[in-house]
DNA sequence: CGCTTCTTTCAGAAATTTGTGAAGTTAAGG
DNA sequence: CCTTAACTTCACAAATTTCTGAAAGAAGCG
């Protein structure tokens, strides 16, 4: 089976290539907005199975990295809440899962960056002084996080509605 | 002039010591963020100078950087928007200035990185076919970023009427 | 015009990051 | 229990990134 005409399933896409060729380019994506690369191409990969849902062999396979690298790179998705794992039951072999929407909500929960950007905002502030010009700046810097950090929590509550509208709101 | 004892100020921070143990965490923060480091520090020590400006030399003294790592990690900061370049009239030497709201104004600016997300997931929603489970849960995707898109725009509007309230509306 | 002062570019050394193979660990199933 | 299938950890080689010194390029100023 390593012919190159009909391939799979021409009607839709879906043949190894075309799905290969958006991971990849999706990966690229967020590898510039700071992800790292193998991470990147798990999850582009998860995002574009038709069960949202993989094993660590396909994984492997579909991506050509090592076991190794399939671990480390889940291992780290999961830390960010962007997969899950699920096992089947009475096998060891593990599943890794996009939730939906799950991890969008985990990509805007830059919550933990936020708060420790206005944590170390906040110790700038005391130590240069709060009366001086520098402390004055990064106080109105830390003002404006804060103020996103609320805004965010309504935006994805706005989100939810809208997405319920738009698309019958699934679970 | 390397004598620890009263430093330059006492009263509110200022002394070399503090600032820069500000600057070096907070850019640790942006650095663990995605930022690469020498951007990072620069921008801390701008947004901790109390001009809200330095040149070139200030920088590289502070930091203990080479004239070369000053210009590289200027350039990338000012192609993201987040410092601006100015130049005294009459004078090669350049101050780079961090312009009170401009900065977040260009962080909140991941317009184009979002922009480059929705291009990819677009072609994926075609490319994989809009009606398979895989398409539909990425033109999902798509529609979380287009909404998100638009919401962060009225988000920065609503930020400087609280700001004006807050602080004073200054330009 | 040429000197001087800044900035930028460039090639390369040093440090860091990345991905792999191989060994190690855990649990299911005989 | 022992075997086997899966995931994880670890040390290291390779690739990449990062920063520097040196040279080159502009622009004010005499």
């Amino acid at each position: 089976m390593t012919d190159t005409s009909g391939a799979t399933d021409t009607s839709g896409g879906r043949d190894a290539e075309s799905v290969s060729k958006f991971v990849e380019s999706f990966a690229a994506q967020l590898v510039e907005a700071g992800m790292q690369r193998m991470p990147a191409r798990i999850f582009a990969a998860l995002l574009s199975s038709d069960e949202g849902a993989m094993t660590s062999v396909e994984l492997g396979e579909q991506l050509r990295i090592s076991p190794a690298a399939v671990s480390g790179g889940v291992r780290y998705l999961a830390q960010q809440h962007m997969v899950s794992r699920e096992r089947e039951p009475g096998s060891r072999r593990e599943r890794y899962r996009v939730q939906g929407n799950q991890w969008y909500e985990a990509l805007t929960n830059r919550e933990a960056v936020l708060k420790r950007w206005e944590s170390a905002l906040g110790e700038g502030v005391t130590s240069l002084g709060a009366d001086t010009p520098a402390g004055r700046r990064m106080a109105e810097t830390l003002a404006f996080f804060e103020f996103v950090d609320g805004e965010i929590a309504a935006m994805m509550e706005r989100w939810r509605v809208h997405r319920e509208t738009r698309f019958g709101g699934a679970p």
